[in-house]
DNA sequence: CTATTATAGATAACAATTATCCACAATATC
DNA sequence: GATATTGTGGATAATTGTTATCTATAATAG
C-alpha cells in the first residue's frame, strides 16, 4: 500500500513554482529536466492538477503552468487527492454481507443502519493522517526549504529558473 | 493507494476468535466459509498473522489458529503491519537526488544530514494514522458490536462457531 | 505560417494484488 | 501404525494498477 510516484513528482515540481514571477508559466519539460523525472509522466500529473484546481495552464508557444491559487491555499492533502484521487485509502468491500449467515438479497436492518464498524475506524484512522496533511501548504514547504537548504544551492536553483524563463 | 483486501480479511477473521473457548482453535476452512471469502488467500493471509506474533497454529486434526495475544493487546495496526508489512504508506524515491544541479555521486552535505523535507512530512502524517489505529483493539470491535448488532445476529454467530468446534 | 506547448487517447512495460494448486510436514484419532 | 485433517511454503496464474511512452490534435506567441 502506497502513494504514487505521482504524488512525490508533483510536490518535487510545485514546491519550485512557487516563487516563480506571476504571468511566467513554466514548462512540463523544463520541470522534468529540472527534477530528473519523466516528462511525459509528469505531463498527466499536471492534467489531474489542473482539473483539481491547483495548476492552470497555458497552451501554446512560452505556455506552461502556474498556480491557480496562492500557495499558502495549495496543502499537501490537496495535492494527493488530485493525483490519487478521491477515494478512500480503505475501500470497504463490504465483506460483512458474504457471511453465511446473512442473505445477500435480504439484509438485516442492522446493516441498513450502521456501517461497517471495521470501516469507521479506518476511515476514521485516514482523517486523522488528512487532517495533518490538510495543515502543510506548499508555501511551508518553501519557506522552510529556503531556510534548510545551503545558501549557495537556493541561489542555483532560483538562478536555473530565471535562466529558463528567459530564453 | 489503497489497504490489500488482506486487512479487511484478517480483520473480519480474528474479530471471531476473540470469544472462542482458548484451546480451541479454528481453522482457516471454517473462517473463509464463514466470512465467504476465498480460503486459500486467507490462508496466506495467516501465515502472515502467525510470523507476526498475532496468532499461533496448531496444525494437524482439529488444529487450526488461535489468538497469541490477549485481543486487549492486538490493535488494528498490528494487523495491519502484519499482513501490509512495515514498509510507508510514503516510500520516498528521493528524487531530489536526480534534480539537475545535484551531483548524485558527490551529494551535498545538507541531504546527508537532512532527510527530504516531504519524505518528513508524510511519515509524520502516517504517524498520526498510526496513532489512531494503534488504539483501536480487538477486543473494543469485538464489544462495540456485541452492543451495535441485533441479539438475535449475536446470538446465530455464536451458534455457528459453537456448532463448528465441536463437530 | 511556424514552432511550441498542453490535451487526450491508446498502448506498452512492469509490478503488485488476489487467488489457486500442489507437495509436504505435523498431529489427532482410530 | 495407518489415515484423515490441517497448516506451510513454493510455484504459478489471473487480474488489476502503476509508470511510461507515443501520436494526433488544439491552442497560441511570435
Amino acid at each position: 500500500m502506497q502513494f504514487s510516484i505521482g504524488v512525490e513528482y508533483a510536490l518535487h515540481s510545485l514546491l519550485h513554482m512557487v516563487d516563480l514571477p506571476s504571468g511566467k508559466p513554466i514548462g512540463v519539460k523544463e520541470l522534468g529536466l529540472f527534477n530528473g523525472i519523466s516528462e511525459t509522466y509528469l505531463s498527466k500529473v499536471f492534467t489531474k492538477l489542473r482539473k483539481a484546481g491547483i495548476v492552470r495552464s497555458l497552451p501554446g508557444v512560452n505556455g506552461g503552468y502556474e498556480l491557480a491559487r496562492r500557495p499558502e491555499e495549495i496543502s499537501f492533502w490537496d495535492v494527493i487527492e488530485a493525483v490519487e484521487g478521491a477515494s478512500p485509502i480503505f475501500q470497504c468491500a463490504e465483506i460483512r454481507q458474504n457471511n453465511i449467515l446473512v442473505d445477500k438479497d435480504n439484509l438485516p436492518d442492522s446493516f441498513s443502519k450502521c456501517p461497517c464498524l471495521i470501516k469507521v475506524v479506518m476511515l476514521e484512522a485516514e482523517a486523522q493522517m488528512r487532517q495533518y496533511l490538510a495543515n502543510k501548504s506548499l508555501s511551508w514547504l518553501s519557506h522552510e526549504l529556503r531556510n534548510k537548504l545551503p545558501e549557495d544551492l537556493n541561489h542555483s536553483i532560483d538562478d536555473w529558473f530565471k535562466d529558463v524563463l528567459t530564453k
